[in-house]
DNA sequence: TACACTCGGGCAAACGTTTACGTAGCGCGG
DNA sequence: CCGCGCTACGTAAACGTTTGCCCGAGTGTA
């Protein structure tokens, strides 16, 4: 039976079954005060018009949509994506939706974004972005956030869940020390999210641990979108052409390691013997790669649990831990041994 | 200057500049019949309380939310991580926001996400599910829907947007016979989508129109979650050590030819020399991998963009053709050489 | 018989918008 | 001076829910 244009509402339901429309609320919430026999009648006529409840009006009347917003950096990120698949299977159990905003570390988008996200009234927002230009105060509804991987610097009281970036990349650069590296590059992108500002930190933290100096030549930064791994690929090629010689590369993430690894076949450098190249992130390309790639292994599915049941807490009024550090741990493969 | 727990409404935007709150929608919209003077104090009014209007009461009595409903099998995916982010884009663009719901290929959860949708009254749906559960006549509501990718076989009048994977099934499959082949195994998923089941006619169609014959013994299929490589390079191994004897592979996706490759490499077999391997999509997986991955390249900006197109196409009252194929193209790498 | 109480259910307000309609004031042509 | 049209608003209904309040009928009790 074809429907009608629009869907049936509540109110035709009952007239339908005859009662009132208050009677269908509560039949439909099972609250209690009909009989059985206006219930099946009531729940019949359901069924028949195929009556689903408009979420608008609900959301409208209650105050509260039941969505979840997420700002997302790169859904095709590995990564990000494990992220999102994670936390939409959290707020799913818990009957949230979740509205997937891919900011593509553009501010102006990230600002618009939650705007707009605001403007839907979600119940709270999960934000993976280091966006800056929205002021404090300046966020209205004081709708619940919560930062996980990166944040702004200035998100005073706004919980988060982070990784130890710090320590991955003290234990990635530790780890080609312990290898016999004494000239490692490291591999970033140019203007970086904290966390990967810190794994930059934890880098020069182990090289001076170990009496290694800092070579700022030796820091190489790619310029546009660090998405693609071809970018890393073209401009490892580069600075190995214009001489620079390294025996070591920690990258900032997976992505740009296997980029590297491609360089470096391409000039006939054989890793691990002549370099050793430590990634970020375990994602599936470091298993893939050949040689396999040694990495940080990050947990996302906990780093999104840990998110979704801090956001889920503020919702219902509870404070939160301001910073949570979820821990890393460093994965040997061939391209380290 | 600390907002108070809820937003402020139009309502009280009206008192505080001292017009009515028709004069305040009409400012807000831009649909003139107001002072100049009225403007600036209504515009300072709400500035300097961060009124941002609520969109659930917008939607209710506009009867549409401006939100996409977009059901994925598992964003972690490349290839539908990547049309997810197209189709965002595309959305954002026309002022819509995009719901994300995956599915993992389980009708109970498509059906149920389905629902959900509906119930949110979204203005149209992406879909890329094979789900079956729901029948034609229950979708309440006739919300617009677009299927891209795959799509049920009762989806009688539903447009889809598909890629040409009979074709690419074909090229692959004599891609491989041009090359030598002739006992040449076909990796695929147990129940997989259409999509998928129509590379695997392509591939027999090949062997066929070349005088092979189609071998069911050189069917591999993976049994669980088809996601992860590592089950297909458990699969392949199993196989290859039960004597199965194969030349050429031809893997269903790249993630799974990917797993194969590792599968090869772990049993002592070479890439090319001793059997040769296509997989499809040419996903970031086929450039990384090695050898290099020969793979059927699809697009998806391209399946992506024609999808949203139709589904705009479909809200705003039009019509749109029932079946779009995008063609697919074989690239060729090493693992083919 | 009168009372209290329960059960089953209706009435109507409220949530925050948009928009059709009404209207007061004003300028202006005839 | 009348009537007309315009500008700049205000009034109120409507969208589809939830929910506090009210009420009539039946039942049990004193």
């Amino acid at each position: 039976m074809a429907q009608s244009k629009r869907p049936i509402s509540m109110r035709e339901v009952a007239e339908l079954a005859g009662v009132s429309i208050a009677t269908v609320s509560r039949v439909i919430n099972g609250l209690g005060g009909f009989s059985e026999e206006t219930r099946e009648r009531v729940e019949k006529v359901i069924k028949e018009n195929g009556y689903i409840a408009n979420q608008a009006a609900k959301s409208l009347r209650e105050a509260r949509t039941r969505t979840i917003g997420m700002i997302v950096p790169d859904i095709t990120n590995d990564f990000f994506s494990t992220l999102a698949l994670q936390a939409e299977r959290a707020f799913a159990d818990e009957g949230y939706s979740v509205l997937i905003c891919n900011d593509e570390n553009d501010a102006e988008r990230g600002e618009h974004y939650l705007r707009t996200l605001i403007s839907k009234r979600v119940d709270g927002i999960i934000c993976i972005s280091g966006r800056t230009t929205f002021d404090e105060d300046e966020v209205p509804g004081n709708v619940p956030i919560v930062y996980v991987d990166r944040f702004p610097e200035r998100s005073a009281d706004i919980p988060r869940v982070i990784s130890d970036d710090l320590r991955g990349g003290r234990l990635a650069t530790e780890h080609l020390i312990e290898h016999g590296c004494e000239r490692i590059a490291f591999m970033t992108g140019a203007h970086s999210a904290i966390s990967v500002q810190n794994r930059g930190i934890g880098y020069e933290q182990a090289l001076e641990a170990h009496g290694l100096a800092v070579d700022p030549g030796l820091r190489i930064e790619l310029k546009g979108r660090v998405r693609r791994f071809q970018e890393a690929r073209e401009t490892l090629s580069e600075v190995i052409n214009s001489g620079v010689e390294f025996d070591g590369i920690f990258a900032m993430n997976d992505v740009i390691a296997v980029g590297a690894l491609l360089a470096l076949c391409d000039a006939g450098i054989r890793v691990p013997e002549d370099v050793k190249v430590v990634g970020f992130d375990d994602s599936i390309y470091a298993s893939i790669a050949t040689p396999a790639l040694s990495s940080v292994r990050r947990f996302p599915e906990q780093m999104a649990r840990h998110g979704c049941d801090a956001l889920l807490s503020l919702i219902e009024g509870n404070d939160v831990e301001l910073e949570d550090t979820v821990p890393v741990e460093l994965v040997m493969r061939e391209s380290t041994r």
